[in-house]
DNA sequence: TGGAATGTTCGGCT
DNA sequence: AAGCCGAACATTCC
């Protein structure tokens, strides 16, 4: 579920509700949720007045004033004012001072985590695309080898970028997803910098992408979905050229692209159905 | 039934 | 020695 925009989007719900509000406890049933010593978590959690809720790059941060409460999302984890809607509950914040009462956290996959944290350093991450300098992202580009779709993907290069969102600004900029990083020409790089940026703001705007069963806090589906022009768009004709859309899969993620509007550049082939 | 799914982490290799 | 790759995590859906 849950790249930049969508995080985003749940933040914004869920500041209103919580900013000044009291946790006066967190009730586990799933003892994974906390990376860390459960006890000491709940302890730590138990009567803290909740100052300011941001996000970091996928991560939402719940500020305590001594400490960070940190929440990953993972795949399916969803955060939910509404218990009734919970399919799969790992953990719910009782809250007082607060126009809602409990904070369910809902994830089927397992894949989420509370943790406390001091400080956002200890997340190492790197910097958030919509904050860093085309120039310094160029430059940072152009230092790596791999794969440019791997390595927006990777999280401690740049904060936020997932599946969805990568594939959907390669396209945008017509660069191929294994085109290696410091291969992209500069005129390519500044226009992924911009892509990444309307591509984004454009899907904060609209609430997100809902493409399995993405809400945000107060159950609202988010609309980007209906503006993807790859991701999930796996043998449908390209909305530019007409070309079939392909899958092929890049450092273990399926990736989306259209083989005409992001040709491979010199030296490397695109993987042909059938081949081994 | 096998494969894929919005993600991260860890171990191993170079 | 950082960077890169693949396996693993758990569940649902098609």
């Amino acid at each position: 579920m849950p790249e930049l925009p969508e995080v985003e989007t749940v933040v914004r719900t869920l500041a209103p509700r919580l900013c000044g509000s009291v946790i006066a406890r967190i009730a586990t049933t799933a003892s994974r949720v906390f990376r860390g010593r459960q006890k000491e978590i709940e302890a730590a959690l138990a009567g803290k007045r909740i100052l300011e809720v941001r996000r970091h790059g996928k991560n939402i941060l719940i500020e305590l004033g001594t400490r960070l409460l940190r929440i990953h999302l993972g795949m399916t984890g969803k955060l939910l004012f509404d218990p009734v809607n919970a399919t799969h509950p790992r953990a719910t914040l009782h809250l007082r001072n607060s126009q809602a009462r409990v904070l369910v956290f809902d994830d089927p996959r397992h894949f989420g985590r509370f943790e406390l944290i001091e400080d956002v350093s200890a997340l190492a991450l790197g910097p958030d695309p919509l904050e860093i300098s085309p120039s310094e992202f160029t430059q940072a580009l152009h230092a790596r080898r791999g794969p440019v779709k791997s390595l927006l993907l990777n999280q401690a290069f740049l904060r936020g970028m997932g599946n969805i969102y990568t594939d959907e600004s390669l396209f945008q900029a017509r660069i191929h997803p294994l085109t290696p990083a410091c291969a992209v020409p500069p005129e390519k790089a500044k226009a992924l910098h911009e892509a990444m940026r309307r591509v984004l703001l454009e899907a904060i705007e609209q609430g997100g992408s809902s493409i399995s069963d993405y809400v945000d806090a107060e159950g609202r589906e988010g609309a980007f979905q209906s503006q993807h022009r790859v991701y999930g768009r796996e043998g449908k004709p390209c909305s530019r050229c007409g070309e079939v859309i392909r899958r092929i899969v890049v450092g273990q993620r399926g990736t989306h692209y259209c083989e005409r509007c992001q040709p491979a550049p010199r030296g490397i082939r695109s993987p042909v159905a059938g081949a081994k």
